[in-house]
DNA sequence: GATGAATGAGGATTCATTCAT
DNA sequence: GATGAATGAATCCTCATTCAT
């Protein structure tokens, strides 16, 4: 008698998960390039074939975990916005939900950097992420002025200092694969250590 | 009419310049995985199988191209440590020379960051690159220590104020691939503005 | 309560006869290894295992399918013999079930031939369809002989009309899938059409 | 000192002739589904690998040959029409043409049909085999017309003596893998025997 | 030194077949 | 009996590297 189609729907939801799981994990060590079809087979402790039952190829499990991770980077921006508070107090809190999220789950991090970062990646994969950077980056912008109107935020050329806070962000997601080792530190930053970059 | 020494010695030269100045731009956007030798030589408008004259093999030429990126990166934070002034004004001083060179060169910090971000890069090289960067950042917080000795510096854990220093310059050297277009900004950062996250 | 025995051998009888017909009109237009097992699971309307529940590779479907099809064209090869009449008479009525066999049920023609000019199809059937290939030639010659020798036939060597008269019946059947199309024809020619190949 | 481009041209010229030569021979006889590239590199004696410095893929091997094929078996149908004679002069020109080509050189026959036979043949090449096709068998109807306007040719419709003839040259040259032995014949038939068909 | 044809090991992907349910 | 998830051997193709010229 065949499984229901209830439970195959179960197993199938179940396994694309683990592969996006484990794909995420090695494409954030070794990019889209350098990850063999084996090595995320390995992962997930599946055959390499099956795999293929679930994705088409290596381009689009990589895809998938980008756009995985394009939600959970991109839904604190939006979310900052909408928060009660005063613009440098919406800064703070994305701040508090980013950093605690780079140190344990830093793979979401470098697969968008691997992403960005890496001609290999799909064109269309590519102008996605580069769509939702240049959105978040003019979020942060929309802030810093917001805040210099307010007088919480340093005066300056907005774009500059919405280009250093960006590049603090991003360092922090790259940097924290070794950085924090060599520093002998275990816990993500405070918040405010990154903010008085933007405070008067 | 044979060729002399001298002049053989000095084509080998010129042409392994030319080879790890091309394969420094294609690794740089493609990483190690990512490029072909192909590539290269099709950068440098050699022959495939000259590259190979010149070197043992691809990922010998990737280590020749980082090991000169890693020289041109750590220089300035060696001598920064030598200079004249107050803490900060060395860092100052680092900062005005890093941040036109990330502009006018992205291709080395970018290459230095595919070496560090991906575990396809040979162990050995990886270990160098790791530890240039720690050396690096221990001058950082040398300063920031001195700094604050010298009330320059905010107060705060010192290994923090490093690891938000060192990202955003990190950060920096990554996002300038795409942020500048995105904002409208063409010239790098006033060097003050990310000094400010650690002035008093 | 439990099906009976002999219920499931009918519904175990139907099964095959339903795969069989749906792989012969993929293996026609396909062959042997153009065909993938969920081509015929597609074309049957079953689950991919369930053919291997019914025949034990793929290679067994093609060969039921073909042996069916051998029989279907054998058969009225060797009943021409029995039949009253001249051996032209005989031919005539050979050519009368042919020739609407081939518009009707091109398939059955089709599949011999794929397994006929493939190397990629199993040895033992390759041979079993050869040898019924050189009854059947035989068979056209011995009529073609008495033929001759009752003067209802051209005069000439028999091997040579045997020849030129089972190719044109073989082009017939191949060249029905796209022949009558392009010439403006939707029945299958006249068997004096042929047979003048043959006549006086 | 690097190789002339000359002697490059002449040593890729034979190496893609060397592959279509080889190739054509295993496509014949096992058709492209059926055919690996492995077979082919062990068939020119090259490695796998060189195949694809040459084409493209297996397909476009299989294109290549079957072009060739087109080629050489369009031609002399084109050349029989300016042919000086009568209408049943130049198909018996054609006959003899064809069938000692057919004896010679069976490969370029049976390729063309495995393109015509097949649905994994690439849907451009079949369209432009069948219109090659539908351009020969216009031909053969048109000298039949004349033919019969001449006299020479049995009364009837011309579609139908198309479609006998056209399938007979097919079947022959279908045929001619195995049934010469079958019969001990081993030259070609006299086309008289085929033209019989045809005349009054 | 320089070229690019040639190789072959390795990688992504397919697909017949098995097996738990 | 029936399903379709799972496997893994085989296949097409890529690409670093070699080598004859």
């Amino acid at each position: 008698m065949p499984r229901t189609e209830e439970a195959n729907q179960r197993i199938r939801a179940e396994r694309r998960a683990q592969i996006l799981d484990a794909a995420a994990q090695v494409f954030a060590h070794k990019g889209l390039a350098g990850t063999r079809t084996a090595d995320i087979a390995a992962a997930c402790k599946m055959s390499e074939g099956l795999l293929f039952h679930y994705f088409a190829s290596k381009e689009d499990i990589f895809t998938a975990v980008v756009e995985a991770a394009l939600q959970a980077s991109g839904n604190p921006v939006q979310a900052a916005l909408q928060r009660p508070g005063s613009p440098l107090e919406k800064l703070r809190w994305l701040l508090q939900v980013f950093l605690p999220g780079m140190w344990s789950k830093p793979g979401y991090f470098l697969v968008i950097l691997q992403a960005l970062n890496s001609e290999t990646t799909p064109e269309a994969l590519r102008e996605r992420v580069l769509e939702q950077s240049n959105r978040n980056l003019h979020i942060y912008q929309q802030l810093i002025v917001e805040g210099q109107a307010a007088g919480e935020v340093v005066q300056g050329d907005p774009a500059v200092l919405t280009l250093a806070f960006a590049a603090c962000i991003q360092g922090l997601g790259s940097g924290v694969l070794h950085w924090p080792r060599l520093l002998g530190l275990n816990t993500p930053p405070d918040p405010e250590v990154v903010l008085h970059m933007l405070t008067v």
